[in-house]
DNA sequence: TCTGAAGCCTGTAGTTGCTACGGGTACAAG
DNA sequence: CTTGTACCCGTAGCAACTACAGGCTTCAGA
């Protein structure tokens, strides 16, 4: 095993110190290059400047990521802001259907979770000789 | 709007007659590729042959799908059916696994619901000036 | 027997929302 | 001036399909 002399270090050994954050930059660019964030404004050597209105910005799709939007749905909830004088009925409409979605999932999940406990509880001793797990996914 | 003289038809108007099931056609070619099923034998002209075990088996891919497996979880599955002797707490080792993982999707959601019915509570007359969801979305 | 619609074949590209990688440049601390 | 870190960019990969174009096969009806 030896060094291979290069200025980076890449190999499994050593590896290519990662920036704390380089997912959330990346993360950025790829918000940039989809048109959910404007080109942001660069430094004479072409280095990112956050302003406090594009800042603003960024954290309301992050936070709308965490709510469950999807992009379309941060897209549709910009659209309204961008209107001006959005109303809070319009706003409430979006959500209120996105939560419909969520408890649709919160349904399926359900009673996907009530058909693995069913399956798994009947082989839990592990000595079945049909497992009934696999008899279930054969049907 | 003229007929445009071609055998097929794929226009606005008269759209290519699609086959009923073609969407699952093609998730089995899907399958074949990364190699979920083998690559099922063909008639003269190329058109697959669908045999009893084949049938059987994509049967268990689908229906491992349906209970939220991953495809890399129906391949775990299949490998061990394919030793021949898999006791049945290994196959509950998987479900058990997969099964935390439905729960904590399920967590996940519940708390992102209540979190969307409170914020949408707050505006649910749609005549409050700063909107509440908006608010939240911006911290 | 011929015809035309329906069905199947293939390779490829798009979807969603990122994340990872390689290779290059900028910059600040020592 | 070196060295290490941070940032730049384009591109490819992930899951699990789905959609499309364009060509070939099959089969029922005239």
């Amino acid at each position: 095993m030896e060094y291979d002399g290069s200025r980076r270090c890449y190999g499994a050994v050593h590896r290519r110190p990662v920036t704390a954050d380089r997912g959330a930059i990346e993360n950025v660019r790829y918000y940039e290059n989809i048109g959910i964030m404007p080109k942001l404004p660069r430094s004479a050597a072409g280095h990112r400047r956050y302003d406090h209105a594009l800042l603003k910005r960024l954290i309301f799709v992050k936070r709308s990521r965490e709510l469950g939007f999807t992009l379309k749905g941060v897209r549709a909830l910009r659209a309204l802001l961008d209107t001006g004088d959005y109303t809070c009925g319009e706003v409430h409409t979006l959500t209120i259907k996105h939560l419909h979605d969520v408890r649709e999932k919160i349904t399926d999940l359900l009673r996907l979770e009530a058909t693995l406990a069913e399956i798994s509880d009947k082989c839990a001793d592990g000595t079945i000789p049909d497992c009934p797990v696999i008899e279930t996914l054969f049907r």
